[in-house]
DNA sequence: ATTGGCTGTTAATCTATATTAAGAAATAAA
DNA sequence: TTTATTTCTTAATATAGATTAACAGCCAAT
């Protein structure tokens, strides 16, 4: 029975049973309670998280104590501080754990192992990244581009499994507005309508 | 001799000569003048430049017919309509022609050919994607938690050799703000010191 | 039941940045 | 050189969104 992980996967590159062993190996699971800090700045996070169960989410925390949300993470999706994951140097992110959870760990050291034993692994991650990167790409853009109201309708359409699970002032930091004011925004959204 | 292009591979990858000439010889050259738009919304841009000489820039107008620059790309860099590139749908983005320039080309059907000819092209493409990701993440909480004058400083440190050779508002549109408040913005910053 | 801590609302005030406009300076074209 | 076009500056005014503050609702813990 493949596990949520190699179903991921299989959705970009297909394994032999061999290779999805090899690759589920690779990892090691873990879970967390709610509210731990599981990356905090400084760390030496050369790691990349699979969410199987739960939310977490990264951010990082400005000058002002102000919370700035870059992504929320549910089952299926991946979760890290790409930074240090990537370049290997000390975490700049905060990754927390919003409802209790189970994930898969995979060290950078092992993937970059696993890379050259499995290459289609490299290939899915290679598309993973690749995706990422046109969403992260949109969301400068619409940043730039967009009013709050217009962000706000975007990320309706485009998570809207995840609203109701989630306290709305974390929408409000990930659309990048104040609590304040996504909450005056939403009342002039419905007046409208 | 090594050209621009195998030069900037190699610092990821090791290719013998065999590789050096597979890959290059997938790439097609071309010229453009400058102002020259060499994708626009709705083109089938399944390719991607590599840049030898001049400069290009990627952005999108919005409604109010204002531009947001998302990159520029010099000697050495990459430019593309990534989503276009990627997903093979219609381009999203505006790339056009700043100086006049030299350009690689290479087609996404060469790119994917090349990636299981030569998996360290493959290797290559991920690691480059992946420091465009972080990049990408690091901006979009740049503007979200920094002031305009203070992504005006990163983009000082970050690219100062660009600088003299770009008109400022396309400084301005690249950090988020209006050439206009981005002319005033810098006169503050001439009087603090 | 009561306390305390989150979360969401509303409203007044404030501020960073946008908009509009108009002239100056610089570049390119003729 | 003169003209035209683009770029930069300055200043007045406007606005999206932030800040501050006060309160109400909700849920968990005592």
């Amino acid at each position: 029975m493949k596990n949520l992980l190699l179903q991921n996967i299989s959705k970009h590159v297909s394994l032999t049973s061999e290779e999805e062993d090899i690759i589920f190996n690779a990892f090691e699971k873990a879970s967390f309670k709610a509210k731990t800090i599981v990356i905090k700045p400084g760390d030496e996070a050369h790691f990349t998280y699979f969410v199987l169960k739960g939310i977490l989410r990264s951010y990082t925390i400005d000058d002002n104590g102000t919370i700035h949300i870059l992504s929320f993470a549910t089952p299926g999706w991946w979760v890290a501080d790409m930074y240090s994951y990537l370049t290997g140097k000390p975490a700049v992110l905060y990754v927390d754990v919003m409802e209790d959870c189970d994930v898969l760990i995979l060290q950078r050291c092992d993937a970059e192992r696993l890379f050259t034993e499995v290459p289609k692994l490299e290939r899915f991650f290679r598309i993973l990244t690749e995706n990422n990167l046109i969403a992260n790409q949109q969301r400068i853009l619409d940043k730039m581009a967009l009013t709050a109201e217009e962000r706000y309708e975007k990320f309706l359409q485009k998570y809207p499994d995840i609203i109701n699970c989630l306290p709305q002032k974390y929408i409000a930091s990930f659309i990048g507005v104040t609590p304040e004011f996504f909450s005056k925004m939403k009342s002039n959204l419905l007046r409208k309508k």
